[in-house]
DNA sequence: TTAATGACGTGCC
DNA sequence: CGGCACGCCATTA
């Protein structure tokens, strides 16, 4: 796969996530099958969204904590996508150290892979986990 | 070719 | 929860 194909690839699944949600970067990495390659998704991210017509939802990836990456303290980028989450009514918190973070229990959203062959998880079915959590 | 880097993830303390 | 170390891997120096 070249580097377009996995930015294009990257594009499509950030797209699918639906408003008022976040993932993160790992899980995007899984949903176009390349698990090990989290980092290079950001990277794909910052190589997007100055340029897809469509702007990609780029605010809505994050750590797989929920933590917002920092991206540099020269940078207001985290400032930013803060901003832009809590626009699309994502509660950010804000810790101490200044790290902002999401809950993913309330508005993670992680689908399953396809798991094509030989991946555990069924086929039939959806995975049994999350679902609304309310508090 | 080797070394260093980075919008990350997981395990440990 | 906060912080630290180690592992991953394509890109860049």
């Amino acid at each position: 796969m070249d580097s377009a194909e996995f930015h294009a690839a990257v594009y499509d699944k950030v797209r699918e996530i639906p408003v008022g949600s976040v993932t993160s970067y790992g899980h995007i990495a899984k949903l176009i099958g390349m698990p090990r390659h989290s980092r290079h998704v950001g990277q794909a991210l910052k190589f997007l969204s100055p340029q897809t017509n469509p702007p990609i939802p780029w605010q809505r990836v994050l750590g797989a904590s929920g933590t917002i990456s920092s991206r540099g303290p020269g940078s207001d980028g985290a400032q930013r996508q803060r901003d832009a989450l809590e626009a699309e009514g994502v509660e950010v918190t804000v810790g101490r150290t200044g790290e902002m973070r999401v809950d993913l229990a309330r508005f993670g959203w992680f689908p399953a892979p396809v798991t094509t062959a030989g991946g555990r998880r069924s086929t039939s079915g959806e995975d049994t986990e999350e679902e609304d959590e309310d508090a």
